[in-house]
DNA sequence: CTTTAGCAGTCTCGCTCGGCGAGTGCTAAC
DNA sequence: GTTAGCACTCGCCGAGCGAGACTGCTAAAG
């Protein structure tokens, strides 16, 4: 008999289920035998290894070696978590716990780097969340400071939240006064408009005010392009818990571990695959190497976006074994992306 | 016969850096076979072992086992590197290189962390450095921005180079008038001071203007206050290439290497043992469990203190096993702390 | 047609055992 | 003081073996 994916009998599920179950709980294969007690069907251990037999051929269970039991392939996996998973709610004593424990950062990378920890102590995985990304963020204003010759500290106000400075190297001295014309200049131009809005405005007006050549507009211009340039932070995120990692059995191999961590060290590809997921609404499940990863291998990635005002602006997650208690990890990641967003959004 | 360490035979002295040398190359119990071949003197294996089995007496050298050969003792490493190290002068091309690569850090921070990676990268082992601490830094000047009802952005500039900011949350609005008031009120009063200098002065005037009952100075030394204390950065490291721990066969125990990496991880520890090589001046080095914290058993930690304007600001150094070439990281330890120092000098 | 018992076969794991090689410590001779 | 010789001690490694765990197949039972 031959099943396909969508027709699973409803014992072959049940068994499917039975046995990852059993294999996250244990770490090892698990046999016809202990499936046969575990799992309620009143069945003989032969019966069970006909179902079995079914549900390799189909690619979703394999054998390690010959005569031990057997452990879900990715594909057993993925049919696990899309279709058997019973996630159970978390208890609101936890969500308590966490809620505070993020409460009361005030500063965004400080929340950022808070849910991180938060993560990989509640799942003793890794944690991991992206920066904000705020594309959107609105320019609250601009402010020019002389600092030396030759040497003037702008600062950026976002949101009335966040603050960005940087040091500009200009090519003569400017007075407190003429920068002062310039912030006022500046800032009733382009005080409330979003980020990107406001650099594509300017590039423009560069281009006119260069014809008109008003000497002062077009320095306060180049200024503020300087800024804009510069203050365009590297999207980049904060890991937390790595040494968990150190604790599963599955990476008890040296070699493997330092892989692992080279590949949290690169970011790049990390990230790739982390802005993958800041499209799809809710928790999403990258398992072993279906992320394309192969530093992945035998890892699993929960991630959710978190959004502000709206608008999904970062994305966090755990990072841990292939076998890990997803049906308590996805509703954590899930939980602590509301309780990021609702940090984030009551900033004031 | 018997030594006591200062009056070690030179064929002991020999020996024992023939000895640790070796091990250090090899990471193998080292013989008498070996040793006699190995080191000029012409001698048998069977007068060597005498020497050996001196040093061993003395606590210099010890064998894993019976009929092993010998290994260093952390005693053993101590006479090696005090005494009997001769360092080989850095290659020229290999300082340029090191020079180029930290060469155009703009901002203090990246400075660091650039220099962290430099240590691990010529190394290949972890390097690490503390983050600059300016005690000493000049107060250049503060400035006040409204942000929005009862919040402030107060902008501190350091000694020309370094930008702190922290957001005010205030009993009443105040006025972009007002706030300039209180800036230049503070920059007249305290601007090219030092920071602790600061600290000191506010805190009394605060006292003698209560009494006074002057109303904005009252205020603007208050905001001043509240700045100077969530400003105090606390003292932190950056680290880098730890993954190169994990290619060292010292650690090839995942558990071992766990200890390490929590350690890490700790910060308060280590920075304590940081600290300690601030006041001495030069490359110092930590064998074994010689610094006390068993966290570091069987890892050695070669430092020396960077420093800004005659003043030692901070410590960079290398973390790798106690079997790790010091006759190259100590020079390379040196070369970055002076690489580090003209770099943050020269940042204008 | 489904389910079950029985059985032979296969593979891993952990154990012991013995040989090998390396290196020591001692003693006696140079 | 130095050296050769020798007995002895270990750790390492591979072979061999038994136990245990499952499977897959076949044939009988429901």
């Amino acid at each position: 008999m031959r099943y396909t994916l969508a027709e699973l009998t409803e014992r072959a599920q049940h068994l499917l289920k039975a046995l990852t179950e059993r294999y996250i709980r244990d770490g090892q294969p698990v046999g016809s035998r202990v499936l046969a007690r575990d799992v309620g069907l009143n069945l003989s251990p032969a019966t069970i290894r006909n179902v079995i037999a079914d549900l390799e051929e189909l690619g979703l269970v394999r054998s390690p070696h010959t005569s031990a039991g057997r452990v879900p392939t990715v594909s057993g996996y993925r049919v696990f978590v899309d279709t058997l998973l019973s996630v159970k709610p978390l208890e609101l004593s936890l969500v308590g716990t966490m809620k505070e424990s993020l409460g009361s950062g005030v500063d965004t990378k400080e929340l950022v780097q808070k849910a991180s920890s938060l993560l990989s102590d509640v799942t003793r995985l890794a944690g991991i969340v992206t920066l904000p990304r705020r594309n959107h963020a609105a320019l609250e204003r601009v402010e020019f400071l002389p600092l030396s010759e030759k040497k003037v500290l702008a600062v950026l106000v976002l949101n009335n939240k966040e603050v960005r400075n940087s040091i500009l190297h200009t090519a003569r001295s400017y007075s407190s006064a003429e920068l002062q014309q310039f912030s006022n200049f500046l800032n009733a131009q382009f005080a409330g408009k979003e980020l990107s809005e406001v650099r594509e405005k300017l590039l423009s007006e560069l281009r006119e005010t260069r014809e008109t050549l008003d000497r002062m507009m077009a320095t306060a211009l180049e200024m503020a392009d300087q800024v804009l340039g510069t203050a365009e932070q590297g999207s980049d995120y904060v890991l937390a818990g790595q040494t968990n990692l150190m604790g599963v059995t599955e990476f008890c191999d040296v070699g493997r571990l330092r892989q692992l961590f080279e590949a949290f060290n690169e970011k790049k590809e990390l990230l790739g695959l982390l802005d993958q997921c800041v499209e799809n609404e809710g928790v999403q499940i990258f398992i072993g190497d279906e992320s394309g990863y192969q530093m992945l291998d035998e890892c699993s990635l929960v991630t959710a976006p978190y959004s502000v005002e709206g608008k999904v602006i970062g994305v966090l997650g755990v990072i841990g074994p292939t076998r890990m208690a997803y049906e308590r990890v996805i509703p954590i990641v899930d939980a602590t992306a509301r309780i990021l967003r609702a940090a984030l959004n009551s900033q004031d």
